[in-house]
DNA sequence: ATGCCATCAAGGTGATGA
């Protein structure tokens, strides 16, 4: 089974793209961030007819994930369970969605920036990563054989090899020692990078920011991750960062991280037509129900 | 050879991103 993960930085801007992706790779589920788009405007005849059910989760014009299958799609989970709230009124943003795929429990995260040390935000990101590291530890704990990935946009560059110039992000957000023990507390619970060991560095990134020629200048970060439980990470067989979906016009500013792994489970056929799964298990919006 | 900030909603600009 071929999962990804991807930032698309709006996904109605990148429609083409992903679905390209999609058809090009022979990726079977994609976690998504940043579709910058609610539930009811979100495009899913497009997945649908391309063979893949969706789960997504979209509150505004702000955040949004979403999961696309075309392996199955259950057990829909929508929010990290104790994430911290943001804003004034303080609101769960649109930042994780979780789904049952051929076997595979696939999480789609958009971890919270931080903006600046100090700020709001940056303690909203640190207590963000600790329910996450509670969330994974607990699963764990209740079953050490589950198998699940934690994929998407982690806003950290774990170590100075992940960052083009650390003296660049002195002071910054993405490389402070917190964040980064916040990072270490989910492989100390027992989570591993399966794609670095497939991607070794240096000079390997996931994003790489729209100003100052920074990709073709190859000044990027490492900050897209797939972070696989002990039995998921057992099973996977390669991984790459797909480099050529930063390049040309109209592309996002993430490239889709990518990894195999084996022994899939029976899939289970989609539907005719496909169809958006709800989190209750109710399917709507798809020419052909269950 | 990858190329010189992009996205959204709202409004003629501000917020957000990393």
């Amino acid at each position: 089974m071929r999962i990804a993960t991807w930032n698309v930085n709006s996904l109605r801007a990148r429609l083409d793209r992903v679905i390209g992706f999609l058809e090009r790779t022979g990726t079977d589920v994609l976690a998504i961030q940043e579709t910058k788009i609610d539930n009811a405007r979100f495009p899913a005849e497009r997945f649908a007819a391309a063979g893949y059910q969706i789960a997504r989760h979209g509150l505004s014009q702000w955040n949004g994930v979403a999961i696309a299958s075309r392996v199955g799609l259950a057990d829909v989970q929508v929010g990290l369970p104790g994430a911290p709230e943001f804003g004034d009124p303080p609101v769960a943003e649109a930042r994780a969605i979780g789904a049952r795929c051929a076997g595979v429990m696939v999480w789609s995260l958009y971890v919270p920036n931080g903006r600046a040390v100090g700020d709001p935000h940056y303690d909203y990101k640190l207590a963000w990563l600790a329910a996450l590291r509670e969330h994974a530890a607990g699963v764990l704990v209740a079953d050490a054989g589950a198998a699940f990935v934690l994929g998407g946009d982690f806003n950290i560059a774990p170590t100075d090899e992940d960052v083009w110039d650390v003296d660049v992000f002195a002071g910054a957000t993405h490389v402070t020692e917190p964040e980064r023990a916040a990072f270490g507390a989910l492989i100390d619970a027992g989570l591993a990078d399966v794609v670095r060991p497939h991607t070794p560095g240096p000079g390997v990134y996931t994003f790489w920011d729209y100003q100052q020629l920074r990709f073709p200048r190859r000044e990027g970060m490492r900050i897209d991750f797939l972070l696989a439980s002990p039995a998921l990470a057992g099973r996977v067989t390669g991984a790459r960062i797909d480099r050529d979906e930063r390049k040309g016009k109209g592309a996002s500013d993430h490239a889709p991280v990518i990894i195999d792994t084996s022994d899939q489970a029976p899939a289970i056929p989609v539907p005719d037509g496909g169809a958006v799964v709800e989190a209750d298990g109710v399917v709507v919006d798809g020419p052909g129900l269950w």
